[in-house]
DNA sequence: CATATATAATAAGCATGCTTATTAAACAAG
DNA sequence: CTTGTTTAATAAGCATGCTTATTATATATG
């Protein structure tokens, strides 16, 4: 009766369900000093890292649709977060710009993410937080192959001459 | 060159945000031929293995508020998979109890869910499931401590004499 | 040029989570 | 019994995700 406790493979999606939730929650309670929920925490890290992003090129990387990336913006448009600036030569993409709040912001926030991620590892040594990482990023790469093989998505053949 | 990546445990709150993200996709993808959503299937789990379950307790155990149960179980309860039965001596309280259609469908449901953990968890070994699992169990363990020691909740003297 | 198709962003409406506030019932103290 | 507190469920309104449909612009083809 010790404190390694063998938890249940049926339980994997709770279990990741629930630290999502907890890690969201910790995020929105930390975030509230900076007046950032956790959504908005994720896309100022991808605007910083990679200025002059378009919101497809935003939804792309966060993995979420067009249009979510659309809404979460007005609102971080309008908290002064981002800016929408137009694209030089093509007039239907609005590029997506970090403000200097956001720059001044940034190391702070990830110095948070740092500390929260620090309380939820507690306890795994060095190698299991290691393995955590390693095992999860394996889930990813697994789920994100499509897995639905009857429609495939055709022979996109691009001739790049 | 191998297929062993590190990843870095910087990454750790997007792994487990798109972890929870594309099983909810798969879920909802797989739930869809029983006309259930991920959220509604968590919650017939739960019915299920406590029948007579209060709305309250159906919270605690699913750590979410009592309110997003309510409304869970109104499009539940209008889609036929629970109904709310008045509790025999409190009537502030609704007991959750599956329909047939639910107890039908629950086992079907258990191996779709074990359909998606498996195609989740493929390429790590036994041992690295377990791991994967048991780590997560210990950063639930560790998020779920309050964490909250400055404005402490007042001295709430309960004299239970 | 004209027309068809593809792409970027958005609008409308839904599900699921939240916070805060309200209602009804139970319970405790006088 | 009355008054106050607690508890169970719900209402209202917001954020973030989704699907589906629309608009504007770009691009490819006749």
């Amino acid at each position: 009766m010790q404190l390694m406790k063998q938890a249940n493979i049926d339980q994997f999606g709770f279990l990741i369900h629930d630290v999502a939730r907890m890690l969201r929650k910790r995020f929105e309670m930390r975030g509230q000093e900076h007046g950032l929920s956790s959504a908005q925490w994720r896309l100022l890290v991808r605007v910083v890292r990679e200025q002059n992003a378009t919101q497809a090129r935003l939804a792309e990387l966060m993995e979420i649709e067009p249009i979510s990336v659309s809404r979460l913006i007005d609102r971080m448009e309008q908290a002064g977060w981002v800016r929408r600036c137009p694209h030089e030569t093509d007039r239907r993409v609005k590029l997506v710009v970090p403000t200097d709040k956001s720059l001044a912001a940034y190391s702070a926030i990830k110095a948070m993410a740092g500390d929260v991620f620090q309380a939820a590892m507690a306890g795994l040594d060095e190698d299991q937080q290691q393995a955590l990482v390693n095992a999860l990023a394996t889930v990813v790469e697994n789920l994100a192959t499509d897995e639905t093989p009857a429609e495939c998505s055709a022979s996109r053949i691009q001739a790049d001459t």
